[in-house]
DNA sequence: GCCAGTTCAGCAAACGTTTGCAACCACTGA
DNA sequence: TCAGTGGTTGCAAACGTTTGCTGAACTGGC
């Protein structure tokens, strides 16, 4: 039923290789023997089969997407960017959702690999052994990843700059006059989180007189950053701020502030990572670090073509975004020290 | 490089169609043959070729998720459902988004049919002509609808009960007592969007010394909602409710309202449709329909897969799912005329 | 009018599987 | 002994492309 090659051949009075050549626009077949081809195919509603001519190009045509939960807003608009860049190269993109379960990420890998992809798009594999990872970075696909992975592996990378980010909620919060600050991030090993909470830590460090920083680690997602709110906010009545490692964990936050009567930002100030569109609709409004995650979705697959078209012994190639602090309405200042600050301030003001 | 079923048979000392046999389980291979086999693909780390296996068997075993935008939340729950059975089933999902623009669209399910995939889950052929619903009619793989098509297509459908939806909203904002309501949706020809509409119509119409409900229509975005809700507020100040056709329409209208200083429940109610995670963060958090948008997802690709199984030729079948009134913040009554209810109640009572 | 060179088309192999069919073997029962 | 039977294996075709190679036809220069 299906219009084969073998067909159109057959109606231009051709060979099927003179009709593959001049379907594919090759050079070295006559013009008006294109133009009969062309015209068959036209005719008959001819479509290639893209399975057979994977299977002797060895390419697919198609890129794998693994990420830990397309329905996590970051993860969907990098989606997004990523499936528009494929698209404008005619490549497909498999959606794949991993929950960062090793067991499933590596079989995920597996039967994308199986496919035939051309090239993976990985969240992370910080979940990854290191043989798993070894697998991975010789499985003859280039592969790039939404973060830094601990080893020397040949991964492309694309982010946003974590460290830059940190520090910049970080200093904000400081500068805010916050003393007693905690940090509510994922669980240890993810690369992004671990840069995000080195920044910060720097940050806070880097401030006067103030407590050890509290970092608190569980599920990065709205669940999760509602447990661990909920878990500080009886456990630790000192702290005034909070940075999370994502906008989902801050909206947990917003929801265990709502649940136990805490006020934000009048009783403890918020500061989320991602920019989710989201942030801006949320009681109060989420103050928070933006990064372009559609921008870094189709740098990642940009990069990814091109180095499927290099092939895949090219060295990676790493590009990292940067990072602005948006003000919103969940932070404000913590008036002692501030006024502390102002008394300083003038009596330089009187020096000078 | 690449281990293939000749290597294995050859390891195996077998002939690759035995080798193929033992490893497919087929009946008729001896036990002991089976073991060297399955121990030689096991020593040599043997990964079958899917697109060779494919081009015989003419299944791709993945299918096709067409949806508008997968930054809209109910889309990437959905395709998180998806994606979970398709998973389970070991398929995989391939997502396009074809913002509804049907030269797209076509283009997006062309390219599916030459990667043979054997199925396709859509969001919608509202915007595909008669001719290329037809093409995607015939096109010999199952199609399942996230929506009700206009015609009289084999596609099955999957879909929250949007007409009762509709109604249930429009009842509950005449119940408030309010009489002058306004409905913010989506760009004519949706079968979802129409049924929600019908069904609010139908109840607006129901109640008594109702002004002729208002239909405003405009792209089913936040930024669309915004637009529709802005134009809204200020031609139309006599309104006291909004029936938005799904949430982020509604978070649009919240950001109208902010911007233009309309408080939401006090001046102006608002209800939503899908009940997304987000509802319950925005300010004032979000009275909206749930439909239970995993299961949909789910749901979706698992009447799929039974008719990949049984055959495109099947009767397709057909599942509408509930849909509850979720009541949340963003409504209140409007006094005057509930006064009048309590009196009419009260005169009733009397007669008893 | 002949030869070298160039352009074009066809033949056939290859990609890695699955699968119908035939061949083989070892039994069994007559 | 032999036909029949049933279980096991191998052969080869098929799936629909791409592509290297060969040969035919044409071109232009002498």
């Amino acid at each position: 039923m299906k219009i084969t090659l073998k067909d159109i051949a057959k109606e231009a009075a051709v060979n099927v290789s003179t009709a593959s050549r001049a379907l594919s626009g090759a050079y070295g077949v006559h013009a008006d023997t294109r133009e009969k081809v062309l015209a068959a195919a036209q005719r008959l509603g001819y479509r290639p089969n893209l399975m057979a001519r994977g299977l002797v190009t060895g390419r697919s045509h198609s890129i794998g997407l693994l990420v830990s939960d397309i329905r996590n807003p970051y993860f969907s608009e990098v989606a997004r960017g990523a499936e528009d860049a494929a698209f404008a190269a005619s490549f497909d993109l498999i959606l794949c959702n991993s929950d960062l379960n090793p067991a499933k990420q590596i079989r995920y890998v597996r039967s994308l690999l199986e496919k035939n992809v051309d090239g993976i798009l990985m969240n992370s594999v910080a979940a990854l052994s290191a043989e798993q990872c070894a697998e991975l970075a010789i499985c003859g696909v280039p592969v790039t990843l939404l973060n830094k992975p601990a080893g020397k592996y040949p991964f492309s990378t694309v982010l946003g700059d974590n460290y830059q980010g940190g520090r910049q909620a970080g200093e904000y919060l400081v500068g805010l006059g916050h003393r007693a600050i905690a940090h509510l991030t994922g669980h240890r090993g993810h690369g992004n989180f671990a840069d995000r909470c080195r920044g910060f830590l720097d940050a806070v460090q880097a401030g006067e007189g103030m407590a050890p920083p509290l970092v608190i680690r569980g599920e990065h997602t709205l669940r999760g950053g509602c447990e661990m709110a909920r878990k500080l906010f009886s456990q630790h009545p000192e702290v005034t701020a909070i940075f999370a490692a994502n906008d989902v964990i801050g909206f947990g936050v917003l929801e265990a502030a709502a649940e136990m009567n805490r006020s934000i930002p009048d009783d403890v100030s918020l500061v989320g990572f991602d920019n989710l569109e989201y942030c801006a609709l949320v009681h109060p409004a989420l103050t928070t670090i933006h990064q372009p995650k559609y921008e870094i979705g189709r740098a990642a697959v940009e990069i990814l073509l091109r180095r499927i078209r290099a092939g895949v012994d090219t060295i990676p190639e790493h590009q990292v975004f940067g990072v602005t602090l948006i003000e919103r309405q969940s932070c404000c200042k913590r008036f002692p020290i501030s006024a502390q600050l102002e008394a300083a301030k003038a009596q330089a003001l009187e020096k000078v």
